[in-house]
RNA sequence: GGAGGAGUGCCCGGAAUUGGUAACGGACCGCUCUCGAAAAGCGGCGGGCGCAAGCCCUUGAGGGUUCAAGUCCCUCCUCCUCCGCCA
């Protein structure tokens, strides 16, 4: 969400901004309901006015032929505000719906594109695996090592189910533990969040209205979050902060649940795209102030970074072309690893910040030092998700004789183990 | 799920004639006083419109009754007490 009078001010920047994110919106709709909307407040205003002094009146007043006559007056007063304010609210609802649609500004340094083919590479890291065996995909090695079932995982849960097992089970508690234990050396505050959430939280962040499709519904009309970020940042809505505070880092732990209603037919297999997983969420809450932004920015990326680097996987850092951008985003920087067997690099990290848009949303606000109250900034950025993490790191670290190795820094989370092999 | 009680201004307390238009106190911020602090005093301390005077909105959320709703009615949310169920 933007503030309104923003938005009538800067019109061109803001259809520029929805252009290079390829989104429509109407702003010259936005900006006659707003007149529309000034002009109504201004009519309901005046006779609210009228209505508040003459009712006043009324109690006080002794002569009882006269308070008749008020009470009168005041019932056809009644009729006429009545339909103005019908009038107000039926703009209102048009007006707030097009809020909605208007998209952050994307900050000038974010390229020109399409969609992800269009985001630029800004960092490479470590060498593409090179192998003198036959290499295998996660999903063979996983099987076969008995550390996942896919075809049980579909029994059970349907499309893009998967069961964990074993070795593999225990890797992901090891992923889990170790980045505690990483990025808490950052002074981040800890927290297991609710997955389950309202509505509300999700027009928070911005995944409503325009990705519905994608996201899972209980019959009691709650929602199940794709990312703890959603309850993450509906923890202090409505709430006035105090600068003293700031910056907030949470470092919140969740179930995610996607429908991936919009990917049908991608990544059908494996481990790259399953309903539900588990992540481990960077979230800021920081000054309202752009280079505050930036700088948390840069260096959640950096944390992520540093996380891949300390298990050995080659990776990338690109920053998210215009087209690729969400509505609420400024700019986004992706984190993807090598998967050797397909040959590409998937994302498995994404670091944005928002400015207010969310804020706004949610009414977080703080008071700053001059004593006025404005809406912080936020950002977020995944720490790790699990079990995607699994797909590069198996089919890295994967062996001649089919076995994994053990990433350094996971082994005395895996009681000391090095390798993961055949029973 | 059932029965009863409660929810008040950025925060914490806490009033409001059994319908008459949200007191007051604390905390906090600014100023005065002071060498400095404390104390005391004054002002501020939700949102919107306006150059300003001022006006409108705001008592968990949303509706309704009424000239007028914190107060009455309906739906929902949250918390507390008890019953039931339960990892």
């Amino acid at each position: 969400m933007l503030d309104i009078k923003f938005i009538r001010e800067n019109k061109d920047i803001i259809a520029t901004g929805a252009k290079k994110k390829h989104m429509e919106v109407d702003l010259d709709r936005l900006i006659e309901l707003d007149d529309q909307r000034k002009e109504l407040l201004k009519v309901v205003e005046e006779k609210r006015a009228t209505q508040n002094e003459v009712t006043k009146n009324i109690s006080s007043e002794q002569d009882s032929g006269k308070r008749e006559g008020m009470i009168a007056e005041m019932q056809a007063l009644k009729a006429g505000l009545q339909k103005e304010e019908d009038k107000l609210k039926e703009v209102m609802k048009e007006w707030q719906a097009l809020m909605l649609q208007v998209p952050n500004v994307p900050d000038m340094s974010v390229p020109e594109g399409d969609d992800d083919e269009d985001n630029q590479e800004i960092k490479n890291w470590g060498q593409q695996t090179q192998f003198d065996f036959q290499p295998k995909s996660h999903i063979d090695i996983m099987t076969e090592l008995d550390i996942a079932d896919f075809e049980r995982g579909a029994k059970v849960h349907g499309f893009r189910g998967y069961f964990l097992k074993g070795d593999g089970a225990m890797l992901s508690y090891a992923i889990w533990n170790y980045a505690n234990d990483f990025f808490l050396k950052k002074e981040f505050t800890p927290m297991i969040t609710p997955a389950i959430v309202r509505k509300q939280h999700l027009y928070g962040t911005g995944h409503l209205p325009n990705e519905a499709e994608d996201v899972y519904k209980t019959q009691d009309e709650d929602y199940l979050a794709g990312t703890a970020e959603i309850p993450t940042m509906g923890y202090y809505a409505d709430e006035v902060l105090d600068k003293s505070q700031l910056p907030v880092k949470f470092l919140s732990f969740s179930p995610c649940f996607r429908r991936e209603a919009g990917s049908h037919g991608k990544d059908t297999k494996g481990l790259i795209r399953v309903h539900e997983f588990y992540k481990v969420e960077q979230v800021i809450l920081c000054e309202a102030s752009h280079e505050e932004s930036v700088k948390w920015h840069e260096w959640l990326n950096r944390n992520t970074e540093e996380f891949v680097e300390s298990l050995g996987i080659p990776y990338r850092t690109v920053v998210n072309c215009g087209g690729d951008l969400g509505q609420g985003q400024v700019k986004k920087y992706d984190i993807e690893l090598w998967v050797p067997m397909e040959k590409k690099y998937r994302e498995i990290s994404s670091a944005s910040y928002f400015h207010d848009f969310q804020t706004r949303r949610f009414n977080t606000r703080y008071k700053d030092a001059d004593g006025k109250t404005r809406y912080v900034h936020s950002l977020n950025c995944t720490a790790i998700p699990t079990p995607r993490i699994l797909v590069s790191l198996i089919e890295n670290f994967q062996q001649s004789d089919g076995s994994i190795k053990i990433p350094e820094v996971l082994q005395q989370y895996m009681g000391g183990k090095e390798t993961i092999s055949k029973k």
